[in-house]
DNA sequence: ACCTGAACACCGTTCAAGT
DNA sequence: ACCTGAACACCGTTCAAGT
């Protein structure tokens, strides 16, 4: 990698996460525009948008699949599930955008069932919980991730009062039988 | 009313609601070209696209808050919102854009916490279980309705194997104590 | 009253030409 | 090998001019 390669990348990199955070958006040209680089050189680092996102969060993404890891050989699934989801909620109110960067690094390709680093950790976490019988066996990681969709459409004046009781009802819903 | 103007806003309507069926998107320009219409007639008409959106499922919007006001007479509460969560999702596969229909019928402005029609009808529903003791005393039909926000993310071919599954899991969540 | 369509300020994406 | 920026085909929104 050249060296002004290496640092158009990190520009944009800085760009993007700039505008995810007081935008909400993220307008392309934008970000070419304030990273001082031109619309070619954008489109040769990141292939699409979604390649974007996913770049500007991989240390959160790290992060969420580290904590999954270790919430696996927990003795408690249950409570582990919950403090993962709180995590994930904490990223999502302040990155927007981070539940697309989640969401494809949980399942990488949905035809194909391609499970991403994430999708590996989420599935080590409910895997757990599901031999303790915790968990409904008939659950994947990918469910619990599209249960957490609804953390996008939640508006900052409603989020604390909200988040904490929906991550609830979706863990009790993961819950077996009944 | 003038009569042209009639005409126009159903030709309106029905070139966005054909273009949301085929295409899932809605672009305005294409609304306006495809009803035969300047574009200044669109705005006349609705304000913006959730105007836009909201009248093209006026009549989903009646039947899913009729149904949820049946149900709410219903002897089994849990059951009535299951079945009333399946007619959901049977529009949010078919009628792409729905969901945001849905979402500001149920809640018309969220810091007001102003309900719409829609909303109340859920919200009768949701209180008929809550009476009998079926459902949490503290969830609302927001939070039911933000719950159902994955209909959005799942696709085509995973729909069947995936929706019935992940609305138990909704319903679950929801009962009470645990 | 209502409609039209040009005008404005933006997009995303591509690709020849440059270094 | 990498970058630039003009070019293309689109957007959403507004508003003078028309009927």
């Amino acid at each position: 990698m050249r060296s002004d390669a290496e640092r158009n990348r990190t520009q944009i990199l800085d760009a993007a996460r700039a505008l995810l955070v007081d935008d909400g958006e993220l307008s392309l040209s934008k970000v070419a525009r304030a990273a001082g680089v031109g619309q070619g050189t954008l489109y040769r680092h990141f292939a699409d948008r979604e390649a974007l996102i996913g770049a500007v969060y991989t240390a959160e993404i790290d992060d969420l699949a580290l904590l999954a890891h270790q919430m696996a050989s927990g003795d408690d699934a249950v409570a582990g599930l919950r403090s993962w989801l709180a995590r994930l909620a904490d990223y999502a109110i302040v990155k927007r955008g981070v539940m697309t960067a989640v969401s494809t690094s949980t399942w990488t390709d949905v035809s194909a069932g391609t499970r991403g680093r994430l999708g590996v950790a989420v599935t080590e976490l409910l895997d757990a919980g599901q031999d303790a019988g915790a968990f409904r066996e008939d659950v994947d990681a990918r469910d619990v991730i599209l249960m957490t969709w609804f953390l996008t459409q939640v508006t900052r004046d409603e989020w604390d009062q909200r988040v904490p009781r929906l991550l609830d009802v979706l863990v009790d819903g993961l819950r077996p039988g009944s």
